[in-house]
DNA sequence: CACTTGACCTGTCCGC
DNA sequence: TGCGGACAGGTCAAGT
């Protein structure tokens, strides 16, 4: 799910809550979640202080004193969720679950018992929790994700540019120097797919995925499965501006909340809620009132309005 | 080579 | 209420 707005928001929450604290402790139970867990984590991960939390992509840098970082991708479901300290009362709960004869799940025996009635923001662990780091304050870092497409890797600093991802990723679309002309030349090294399978290549440039690539494309008015050879500079130049402000925009809205996101503090992004066109199909188009049609382009559920937006 | 499609997972929703 | 199928914000590997 998350995006570059969503990671931001992320970053920018836990730039705030973790750095300067030292991890002492990490719990996890897919092994898929955190491949590399094993002797560095003992030497490179217990002790170390977190320096800084940086974003590429939609990826997360967590750096560490002791020269390695945690890099993290939530894919489509995870969350970094930050927790200050277990409430007494939530210690309690837990102890009377425990206490209980309750059929646990193999997430409760390893982690203990999750809250049964769990929103999106129960309390943690839950059933979505991978991977727990515990800072030497008492507050914890929950690492959730429903889906396990995600991953947190513990890497020397000096080798995180070097993993595979890093190497062949696009500029980053809301840098000073990423201009209109530079978007459109990235662009065009797809001429001959669709606009909206350029949008969401990660080669071409980071950071958009399916409703960033939606609402650019609505507010440029050009259908997402045009061929990029045939839009002009001109219109490509629109969908720049148009990219670029979907992404500010989102950003200072903490993000879009579909269905799983939410912030390092577990809150929700209120970006869906001035969406134009995403998850918006059956509802009249906010330019010209057409009614707004969802199918499916570049193997993505798409939302195009008809009249506004042309082939 | 350029491009498209399935697979990776779990959970939810919708129609029968 | 149950059950099968489609679908969900991302990225790879494998296919055409």
């Amino acid at each position: 799910m998350p995006e570059l707005p969503e990671v931001e928001t992320v970053r920018r929450g836990l730039e705030r809550l973790i750095v300067g604290k030292t991890i002492i402790n990490v719990e996890h139970d897919w092994p898929k979640s955190f491949p590399n867990a094993h002797a560095d984590v003992e030497q490179f991960l217990k002790g170390a202080s977190v320096v800084s939390v940086k974003r590429r992509a939609k990826v997360l840098l967590i750096e560490l004193s002791s020269s390695y970082s945690l890099v993290i991708h939530l894919k489509m479901t995870g969350q970094l969720v930050f927790v200050a300290e277990a409430t007494k009362e939530t210690r309690n709960k837990k102890h009377e679950i425990r206490g209980r004869a309750k059929k646990e799940t193999a997430t409760e025996l390893r982690f203990g018992a999750g809250h049964p009635n769990d929103s999106l923001v129960g309390e943690l662990p839950d059933r979505s929790t991978r991977v727990i780091f515990a800072f030497s304050d008492g507050s914890r870092l929950y690492f959730n994700d429903q889906r396990k497409f995600g991953w947190v890797r513990l890497l020397p600093t000096l080798q995180v540019p070097e993993i595979d991802f890093f190497k062949k990723v696009g500029p980053e679309p809301l840098a000073d120097d990423f201009t209109s002309s530079v978007f459109i030349e990235r662009v065009r090294i797809r001429a001959n797919t669709t606009i909206k399978a350029a949008l969401l290549d990660q080669t071409v440039l980071a950071g958009v995925g399916n409703i960033y690539a939606d609402e650019s494309l609505w507010g440029a008015r050009i259908h997402p499965a045009s061929k990029v050879k045939d839009i002009t500079d001109r219109q490509l130049a629109t969908l720049y501006s148009e990219l670029r402000y979907v992404l500010n925009l989102s950003i200072e809205k903490g993000g879009s909340t579909d269905r799983n996101y939410v912030n390092a503090e577990g809150k929700r992004g209120s970006y869906i809620d001035f969406a134009r066109v995403f998850r918006r199909e059956r509802l009249p188009c906010p330019r010209c009132n057409t009614i707004i049609e969802k199918s499916k382009v570049a193997g993505r559920g798409t939302h195009v309005c008809p009249t506004c937006q042309i082939r």
